[in-house]
DNA sequence: TTGTAGGCGTTATCAG
DNA sequence: CTGATAACGCCTACAA
């Protein structure tokens, strides 16, 4: 294994200061453009390449950026993670990326080695589970940015790149209902999250302005996993007063809390209409096919590494604490009853208005 | 921003040199067992964190692994990248995980990336489309070791972790032979692919091994994406002599095969059998179930990961340059035919030797 | 426009 | 068992 080359080299071979080769590789205007091109060429010649660990060392940052995320395993978080690289790469900066799998330990461990590596910044989706933000504090106490996504936080002081979760959920319940259905369930996860306390609170109003009656019996909260979804499903069948649409906050539990009813002879959706959240590809595997909310994750990714390069480069507009993307009810077999209409921009026009 | 602590202010809190502080630090034998406690409270107390580019300049090494995946948004990509998780934290690596979206372009940025980034070794999946390995020499010219799993490199130079997709596929092709297929269609990727070649290479076996033709005919080769799925099915439906058995080299593309299939009126398994391969959670949403080949990816990034921090420590067993896992096949509705038993001891007994 | 000098925090080497 | 010293490669005052 060869010595690698240095900036001494290259100022060796041509005969100047470290100090100019290094300015130069770091396009600093005070060099002489002929210096500049000598200098280039001598080091890609020389298979140059710069040592980022004495470059860190010296600069005291890493251009690194931690990313924290539930779990890897679907198209929404794939999406999420290659807008982030996307942007990442090009501005220099390097992603190191980690599961918290849905547990609070994890992410506490996860964010002890993320802190311990030095990031300059950390984009964080919350587990299911996390309740204090306390393994944050370090960060907060070095003044390194976190930027949550998707799953944020509720304290204030911690930016986030959000959708409006009210107004989809209002969007998706208000479909629901105008398909005639008067009677309907909403599943979804732990309402520590902002994601499922906001999907409620959009579901609630839906109902209100529609004057249709809501009691705790309306809602089911499970972890949103594929038994949860069989679960509910169970429930559901067991109920006095069945229901007759159905919201759930994610695809998966969707599926195959849909699966299982169709199993149990209910028709869908002229019994019970469904709709999902995520926009997964398996909503268009199932029969019938599953309306959604489409979420745009690649943008998502995008944004957060923006937001937080930005807050790096002190260009942050630090009274931007909340990005909300746009997001979008995609209606298909799942929910859409025959005779009935599309009236999505009604029910937009319904929209209360929510920040 | 305080400034950080560093081993010589526990040095100087506890009157002893720098060096001993960085040996206790590092755990070294030559430390008196009192010194070390000193040592390890006052860091804590100090909330002494070690500067991991300090280290990494002095030592040359990094202590960081670079992955490059075609795709995170599977759940078998994302249980591998949890096994690797958890190996290389357990011994204190640190991960950088890039997409390459089944693209060579992002594969040989992502290797630049991670070569410039100085990880100590790469694990890599090739994309789709990756002709030859270029942008892999400037790791092997400098001794930095390069492991492949599951879509690994022929090149006898590297080493790979895979499963046997001559065995795999030679298992789910006399599987259907047993469910009284005769015409058997395989779908499969890019021949250029290791388990793609691999998986045509079992599917021919069984085929000659239960005196069933092979022809040119019997194979279509696309990227296995959803809409490939539905064109091979549109291909299928125009066939002179439909097909009765059909093995797809991935999960995606075989339930929207299926279901393209189903749509136009065809019965399944009853007029064509089905066989997919990598046990998606897909494979239980679509109706009928789909049988597959199960795989274990949160091992196989265990010990992808394992060999490579073995190799790093000089413990590597250079002979070792492939390490195969066993797969499974999982029979679903899809091909499993009325009265038919599920034969799957004989079809072991059948089995060839494959290395 | 270029150069000199020193230090970022750690660890390897050599010497007690 | 402990310590002094010198690198690792780069960058930033300051000086010329």
């Amino acid at each position: 294994m060869d010595k690698d080359i240095t900036i001494y080299d290259i100022a060796k071979e041509l005969d100047l200061s470290p100090t100019t080769v290094s300015r130069a590789l770091n396009d600093h205007p005070a060099v002489n453009k002929n210096t500049k091109q000598k200098i280039y060429s001598m080091a890609s010649q020389l298979g140059y390449r710069s040592n980022m660990f004495a470059s860190n060392l010296r600069r005291q940052r890493t251009n690194t950026i931690g990313v924290i995320v539930p779990k890897l395993n679907s198209n929404f978080m794939s999406s999420v993670i290659a807008g982030m690289e996307k942007v990442a790469n090009e501005a220099d900066y390097n992603l190191i990326i980690s599961q918290s799998l849905e547990t609070v330990e994890k992410e506490i461990a996860n964010a002890k080695t993320m802190f311990n590596s030095r990031v300059d910044g950390l984009l964080v989706s919350l587990a299911f589970d996390t309740e204090n933000m306390d393994h944050f504090e370090p960060f907060i106490s070095k003044d390194i940015p976190v930027i949550f996504y998707d799953r944020v936080s509720d304290h204030k002081q911690f930016a986030g790149v959000v959708i409006d979760n009210v107004q989809a959920s209002y969007e998706a319940t208000t479909h629901l209902i105008e398909q005639g259905c008067q009677n309907i369930i909403h599943i979804t996860g732990n309402l520590r999250r902002n994601v499922y306390a906001d999907r409620l609170k959009g579901f609630k109003y839906a109902l209100l302005d529609n004057d249709l009656p809501f009691s705790d019996a309306s809602v089911i909260i499970n972890n949103l996993s594929e038994d949860a979804g069989v679960e509910a499903a169970q429930q559901i069948l067991q109920m006095d007063s069945r229901p007759d649409g159905l919201f759930v906050s994610n695809d998966t539990c969707a599926v195959h809390c849909m699966k299982t009813l169709t199993h149990a002879g209910i028709s869908i959706p002229d019994e019970i209409a469904v709709v999902g959240f995520n926009n997964d590809p398996i909503c268009r595997v199932v029969e019938p096919s599953l309306s959604s909310i489409d979420y745009p994750g690649y943008e998502m990714g995008e944004v957060a590494v923006r937001s937080l390069i930005h807050y790096l480069s002190g260009l942050a507009d630090t009274s931007v604490t909340r990005i909300t993307l746009r997001s979008e009810l995609i209606i298909r077999s799942s929910s859409l009853r025959k005779g009935k209409e599309n009236n999505k921009g009604k029910a937009l026009a319904l929209l209360p208005e929510t920040k």
